[in-house]
DNA sequence: CGGAAAGTTGAATGAGCTCAAATGGCGTGG
DNA sequence: CCACGCCATTTGAGCTCATTCAACTTTCCG
């Protein structure tokens, strides 16, 4: 039941893995389904745990990440509300987990031990190839980010992740003055573009200088000229 | 029989699709998989190319890359001998493919229509499980090279693809002098490493000079300090 | 051999980093 | 309601590392 409800939340974007499946079909899976919630900074999988977990997220901001030897943490990835944590069938022994997922807002999520998971997925094979086709496509994103870290510039790196999160957010490109509020601090962005906190600051003053955005306050970011804004994106992309 | 000659190839490195199926279940596949050769440089997806393919590499090395708006191209991963190329069941539709596929060196593979791929993978779950598998591992893999690309520096960046490159020759760490070949040309490397030939050239000399490789010509490279390297590898990885 | 492609080396430039200080927002406590 | 302190963000100045542009050397093949 409380995988039925959350399927209906993630449902609504289209996302949960579960989506693909019946209510009934659901049943087992969800008598093991637990309720979590995380406050922000919360971590819910270190590097190098043994214990697989799986989850489906419903509410709140994710990161993906990893600290290398000097200190210094890089965002491989995000995860958002409909998407799904872990790796069942990983190498078919249990591998340790590589990166960390850590709650960026506070977050709600349904949990669910591993082997149950895959014994679900061994009975639906429907929910198998969901998860294949997602991860898959989640394979391209990075393969695409990837290429921009190579070569974009500062300014094509905090352009595209606007861009990328007006998209997120949902919002009509047909408005007059889109108005959004960035998920991530100026520290979780740099982190995010592989720069520092002063680039990704100048950066933003300098697409508001040139009338691309408005600053109003807070992480709120007003798209003034969306075009200007996709060009300065794709500048060495 | 063309599959289950490769197979058996492949099998060797314990990669292949197919090793996880009998013999006799592949028959079917086996009945129309094509055998093709590519000569170095020879395409085998396009970008944006439609219709989608399915093969199993058997011999040679290829990349998957994508050219940026200003030209420049950016390798954003490698596919050796034993690799799946393809993407079935990726968003149910057939999209068109995003990265160009294409031989850095001669090429021989077996080709499938995706079509017959999918229905194999329905029919005997533990070939799309192996699928998988390998998909989300590779994912971890790319996003580890993501980390790399966002903080490291040019000497890292190097000394962490000689590395690689031998671990994947399947080489001895306890021999005195190890000697590979790289299969990449300095332009090749800078365009999977992001950076510049000339970079490229500098920090292979500069290895060379710290005593730490020997360049005794061609693409070979003499490995006389394995830890140095490892150490370079990960200053800031 | 000889020509073309690949690789190396040098000098100057510049984008982004580091270190440092100033500004602004916001909750707490008087 | 205001003062204070904390934290995130912005701005400034100098520096570093990788790039750019250019010349030179080596290797590869016909």
């Amino acid at each position: 039941m409380v995988f039925g409800n959350s399927c209906k939340q993630c449902g609504v974007r289209g996302q949960a893995l579960c989506g693909v499946l019946a209510d009934e079909e659901l049943a087992p899976l969800a008598a093991c389904g637990v309720q979590r919630s995380l406050a922000r900074g919360e971590t819910l999988v270190h590097a190098g745990d043994k214990a697989p977990i799986c989850a489906n997220i419903q509410r709140g901001l994710m990161k993906i990440s990893h600290i290398n030897p000097a200190g210094q943490e890089v965002i491989v990835g995000l995860l958002w509300p409909g998407d799904f944590v872990g790796t069942p069938f990983a190498g078919g022994q249990p591998l340790p987990a590589t990166h960390d997922i850590v709650a960026l807002t506070p977050v709600s999520l349904c949990q669910f031990p591993q082997a149950r998971v895959e014994r679900t997925m061994v009975a639906h094979p429907a929910m198998e190839r969901a998860l294949l086709s997602r991860t898959l496509a989640e394979l391209g994103a990075v393969r695409t980010r990837l290429s921009r870290l190579a070569r974009a510039t500062a300014l094509a790196r905090v352009a595209g992740f606007i861009t990328e999160t007006a998209h997120r957010s949902g919002v009509d490109d047909g408005e007059t003055v889109t108005i959004i509020e960035l998920p991530l601090s100026r520290g979780e962005m740099a982190d995010l573009l592989g720069l520092t906190i002063e680039t990704v600051s100048r950066q933003m003053t300098r697409l508001k200088n040139a009338g691309v955005i408005g600053l109003p306050g807070g992480r709120r970011v007003e798209i003034h000229d969306p075009d200007a804004l996709a060009e300065a994106a794709e500048e060495l992309v």
